[in-house]
DNA sequence: ACGCTAACGCAAATAATTTGCACTTAGGCA
DNA sequence: TGCCTAAGTGCAAATTATTTGCGTTAGCGT
């Protein structure tokens, strides 16, 4: 038989969790420079040769770490209307992603060479969201939002010049890049 | 004199040359996920040590090969119209940067955490190709363009969907990204 | 040409990463 | 339920990468 045989439970669950969690702990209060894996080993109790070899390197446990601070943990506000749901989400957005913080997150999903998956998923979380708003706009009979519309005329811009730091991303920004989508009542994409 | 004193001729120069040759040439042969500081010292005939208090780390290193092969070497094609020389510019750029090559060009420039510098010289390629562009329309007597307009509308999608990997940036879908800011005239900026 | 010192080369010291082997244990199966 | 098997782990030695002190080389300003 030649099924796959991949551990979720137990041990294994709990140290992903000690990791993860001795990953986060240490970027609080270490720059991600001279972050080493010996030294989040020695966090989470494990020998770093476990982070290793499950792992791989820093940069690939630090690519997963983020993708898992990223992954949304509850379906967007819903305001009772369509721009009012994607008004809030887009700003949201901006502000967590062009914090420190955010903009570690993303570039670390970025770097990671290997496992281009982590980009993928990153990517998917917001078009799952921006899915979900599509739906209630179906459900409440207004009309549907194009969402590669919204990704290519609101979120991409607000990522560039987050990871190019070229300028800021301030709410007024948004409400603009959002208005660009909403002329002609979200007319479908070009 | 609290003069600066960084020295840019001669021995320091001729180093540099040899480190960054090296590197591009085992970047041609090798996964950069095991390219190694001591191997690209060996090609370059210099001591690890050079590179380690020169640049710093790897990803310091990588991250100014980067700039300097994104560095333009010639102003963008003169079509004899803005149009022109726009769908020219961002039709090749997108074929550039979507490369295996060009991808990693953009990943070693954002993952370099530290000296933030790389971004922010890269992007501003972009935008002293598209002010040549703006300041030939002006010369012509056409409406100049709006480049804050045309990042937000045209490279920052292109640089997204590459980063991301969540479509093709196909010369079509770029023309149809362009001819959202040649409605009206190249209308200014909302 | 001369002096000053940034940048270098070398090699020793330190730290990170890989790897073989024995052991533990999650999860499938009888 | 209780075996069985291999995925996952811990340990420690071997390998490899990185840092650092110190003497030397060679830009650059005078």
């Amino acid at each position: 038989m030649a099924r796959e045989m991949i551990r979720h439970g137990g041990r294994s669950a709990r140290i992903q969790n000690e990791v993860h969690a001795a990953t986060r702990a240490l970027l609080e209060v270490t720059d991600r420079s001279e972050l080493t894996v010996p030294m989040i080993a020695e966090r989470a109790g494990v020998p770093p040769s476990t982070i290793y070899r499950r792992w791989g390197d820093l940069s690939q446990l630090l690519a997963d770490v983020a993708v898992e601070r990223l992954r949304p943990i509850a379906d967007p506000d819903d305001t009772g209307a369509t721009m009012g749901d994607l008004e809030a989400f887009v700003v949201q957005y901006a502000e967590e992603m062009s914090s420190a913080v955010g903009r570690r997150l993303l570039r670390d999903v970025l770097a990671d060479a290997e496992n281009e998956t982590s980009a993928t998923k990153c990517c998917r979380f917001t078009y799952d969201h921006l899915e979900v708003i599509a739906g209630r706009a179906v459900a409440r009979g207004e009309p549907g939002i194009d969402i590669g519309l919204v990704i290519d005329r609101v979120i991409a811009p607000i990522v560039y010049h987050i990871l190019f730091r070229d300028r800021d991303v301030e709410p007024d920004y948004c409400r603009q890049l959002l208005a660009t989508v909403e002329v002609g009542g979200l007319r479908t994409a070009a």
